[in-house]
DNA sequence: AACATGACGGACA
DNA sequence: GTGTCCGCCATGT
């Protein structure tokens, strides 16, 4: 992968506004690279520290909060509560909080 | 080079 | 709605 890409894909992760949420898959197809999700995970495991990323706007597709993240589906439960956004029991966000940009 | 592994996604039953 | 299966792709061993 190139460093261009890496670069575009540390850019639209910063740019998730404050009380939105977006998918792994979604940024993918942002950076024009579609099906590259697993990347999106590596990124954000080795570039969050560094970078000072808003990790945790990132959910899976299902809108979900990913069960066994290595930093705890605790802590981005509470961050995301409190920039506002409602997550259930479960981990799930409703999709009114979904970034739609255009 | 050949596997195995993920904070995943989509199709399908 | 749930669960299974398979494709995906960079990295690590």
């Amino acid at each position: 992968m190139t460093e261009d890409i890496k670069d575009n894909i540390i850019t639209i992760i910063k740019n998730i506004p404050k009380g939105y949420v977006t998918s792994y898959g979604r940024i993918a197809s942002m950076a024009g690279i579609p099906r590259s999700a697993r990347y999106i995970v590596y990124i954000l495991k080795t570039e969050t520290s560094h970078h000072n990323l808003p990790w945790h706007r990132v959910v899976n597709s299902r809108l979900q909060i990913a069960i066994k993240n290595p930093i705890g589906q605790n802590e981005q439960m509470q961050l995301l509560r409190s920039e506002g956004i409602p997550v259930d029991q479960e981990g799930k966000i409703t999709k009114e909080y979904l970034w739609m940009p255009y």
